[in-house]
DNA sequence: GCCATTTATTGGTCTGACAATATCGTTTGA
DNA sequence: TCAAACGATATTGTCAGACCAATAAATGGC
């Protein structure tokens, strides 16, 4: 047989594994598996898949890392379908996050590039609730002076109960992921001090008002002198090269 | 022996294959494995964690989802260590958005949130590649007028060259994440008469010049205005409501 | 020295078994 | 009658071992 000098190209031999885990998952995207609902045993996949149950169970694990699936063993127990949430996209954000060695000086710039077009959306579709939520926030930021942890827990929550209120869920989740690794980075005690932490409160306060108001220009022009003023501080004090501590 | 009211609380069995993606997953973020380096064997991560081959290869397949590692058949092959991308993001967001039918709407209206604070940045910190990649991709806009699939594609490289102009990792890995799905969801051909293609090229040419002469106001107002009158169109044809198709 | 062939190493897959866990059904006792 | 205890059962979790497939390295002939 004479060989023609290229017959095929470099070709890709997908792995069972991924064949079976992509299947799954465009069936629970495109909608055809309702949230809940579960997915036939491990067993059952492996005869209709043709596939060994050790195979089936690596496309569970890779489905189960994307956020699609939720496995618990025991009788009735299996595999069912969950859509992804904003903490999936706050996952991969942190991971690189870390694993880029991202400075809190690119996170503390992605803030404020983001933060102040989420409280103008904020103000223009807020909802009762969302108010309330804001509400609470605020209070337990006040009555967590003292205590540290709560007090940084306080302000995540508030600055995600501003991104909720944006009622868009990309922008959710950005913020989710940012706010989350912003706040795990800001272990240096130096940076709350009483002072910075009743600047921080008297500037929600503002914020909130132009929120509940409607005032979309307003919430935007005090948030984003709010989280660049928070930036500027934290520059000075980690002098902008700190790194995210693993 | 007298039993307590509560021993214990309600207490969670890590699995095998999660413990070791944790273990491995936290040397890698640390740094402790560099970019590229190879993981032992899969034979040789069972005997050092006394776990079967199977569980080592779950634990693997989290890990290769999770963009952290690539694994390669033969000999000399196995699984190297990868930092994440912004491509790790996209995909995430991409599964986020498909899971959730997130409406065509709101990416827009997410993509008028973040795009112009990018185009401000990129007006800042572009270096002369920077520079070279705007105008390549803009040339390419320019040419492919005629040809609908090399045209979508040169408008998102435009726009990735605006983000990575900008410096700001966390932005690249979300205006990648958004650019890519507005595309795939610019199938729609009204989207794109020459009308709209006229005025997208003259866009990004006022664009542009605000960022290379390092006007940083400019460029952000510029931009703004681009997709707020790109989405006015989309919402326009598309009457608000269509979903991303899966 | 170069090229074809063989060999070794490594991931990819399968099979079958047993352990751990959670639910269901039944029995038993008050 | 009801509820608590207990055993049966379904399902994931884990393991051991084998063989296949792909790839790179070692070998040998010219």
């Amino acid at each position: 047989m004479p060989d023609s000098p290229i017959l095929v190209k470099r070709l890709v031999v997908p792995k069972a594994a991924d064949v079976l885990a992509e299947h799954l998952r465009e069936r629970i995207l495109a909608g055809a598996l309702a949230e809940g609902s579960p997915l036939p045993t491990e067993r059952e996949l492996g005869v209709h898949s043709g596939l060994s149950r050790a195979s089936v169970r690596e496309a569970l694990r890779i489905l189960e890392s994307e956020g699609l699936i939720q496995t618990r063993p025991g009788r009735n127990g299996g595999a069912s379908v969950r859509q992804p949430t904003a903490d999936s996209i706050a996952r991969s954000v942190g991971l690189f996050v870390r694993g880029r060695r991202i400075r809190l000086k690119s996170l503390l710039e992605t803030r404020e590039a983001i933060e102040p077009a989420v409280a103008r959306l904020a103000a223009l579709h807020r909802t009762d609730q969302d108010v309330a939520a804001l509400k609470s926030a605020q209070a337990r930021l006040k009555a967590a002076q003292a205590d540290r942890a709560a007090y940084l827990e306080a302000n995540v929550d508030w600055h995600l109960a501003v991104a909720n209120a944006s009622h868009n869920e990309p922008l959710i989740g950005f913020m989710t992921a940012i706010s989350t690794v912003i706040q795990s980075a800001t272990e240096n005690p130096q940076l709350d001090s009483d002072e910075v932490r009743g600047q921080t409160i008297a500037a929600h306060e503002r914020i909130q008002a132009a929120i509940l108001a409607g005032d979309s220009a307003g919430a935007e022009r005090r948030m984003a002198r709010h989280v660049r003023a928070y930036g500027d501080q934290m520059r000075d004090l980690a002098s902008g090269d700190s790194e995210l501590t693993g």
